[in-house]
DNA sequence: CGAGTTTGACCCGCGC
DNA sequence: GCGCGGGTCAAACTCG
């Protein structure tokens, strides 16, 4: 792991394209503004660590996809919303980490067997459906490293180069068999100091990794990297211990339903995984305390 | 030896 | 229809 964040260190110096959850034009400060509007920690946190979603926050999403929402009027957001929190196991996901099911090819012909070979079988996961995506949510920290600790085992299972960037992109997945959470993270091409990791999926899972971070996370908290953290930590998302970085949750545009609209809609999983990093009620709506953390210039909006 | 990373190739969606 | 770019796969490799 150090090893590669090491090396990402060298390789991995900007990026630009979280465009996808953000105008491309977009200023950073921007971006920390909107992203961090009093209710959305809470949507955040369902998104991660809860399991059942319940549908109704979707459809309020595809129904009133950028009503008083701050966030929404400035992504584009792009069709995640529309996939069916419904089915957790959803076709999409399970296909793809049960690669193999579909083909034994038991009976192809030569020629077909050859193909088979060369394309190495990845034919077959193509389903007629068109991908469906969880909802997704990114969060930007500053931060030397890429891969920030967070609690849960990530395993990396690509990189690519992103257009317009000359910073890699990492994607990793949850390791935990039937988690199918996937990260993305990507350095800020405007802010190579920043960090921006893309959550996907919720975790069907505590956090693996001891609540040792939990505690460090909460002391953060109460020692000044109120919301943000506490955000982070809510989901089993330990903070990086050092001081030197922040997390900024933003919303991400893949879910232009309000991160909790209604702060009230605690959810039982929601609840559940704030057991193992609870930050405290008081986080929801930390709004204030942002400005602990987030360089004023950055605030400069509110 | 198992778990995780690297990396090139492939798949798929989308815009032109 | 085509090309581009993002996302994923999986063999090879590395490391503990």
């Amino acid at each position: 792991m150090e090893r590669k964040e090491g090396l990402k260190m060298e390789d991995v110096l900007g990026n630009s394209s979280f465009s996808d959850y953000i105008p491309t034009s977009f200023p950073l400060q921007s971006v920390f503004d909107f992203s961090y509007g009093e209710t959305m920690p809470l949507g955040f946190m369902e998104l991660l660590g809860v399991q059942d979603l319940s549908p109704s926050s979707f459809d309020m999403a595809e129904q009133a996809p950028s009503l008083n929402n701050p966030c929404s009027t400035k992504i584009e957001s792009p069709a995640e919303v529309l996939n069916q929190p419904t089915t957790p196991n959803s076709p999409s996901v399970s296909s793809a980490s049960s690669e193999a099911v579909n083909d034994e090819p038991v009976k192809v012909d030569d020629q077909e067997e050859d193909q088979q070979k060369t394309k190495k079988q990845l034919k077959p996961k193509k389903t007629n459906q068109k991908r469906q995506r969880e909802p997704r949510f990114a969060f930007m920290t500053k931060s030397e490293v890429d891969h920030l600790e967070d609690g849960y085992r990530w395993r990396k299972y690509g990189q690519k180069a992103v257009k317009n960037s000359s910073f890699p992109r990492s994607y990793y997945r949850c390791t935990t068999t039937s988690c199918n959470v996937k990260k993305r993270v990507e350095r800020s091409f405007s802010d190579p100091s920043i960090v921006i990791t893309t959550y996907e999926g919720q975790h069907t899972h505590p956090s693996p990794i001891m609540p040792r971070s939990c505690l460090a996370a909460g002391a953060h908290l109460s020692s000044g990297i109120s919301a943000a953290g506490a955000v982070a930590s809510g989901f089993g998302m330990a903070v990086q211990r050092s001081p030197s970085h922040y997390q900024q949750p933003f919303v991400n545009t893949s879910s232009p339903f309000n991160f909790g609209q209604n702060g009230s809609s605690l959810n039982p999983g929601f609840l559940h995984e704030r057991r193992f990093c609870s930050p405290g009620p008081s986080l929801l709506k930390d709004h204030g305390l942002l400005q602990d953390i987030v360089p004023s210039h950055m605030l400069k909006e509110e």
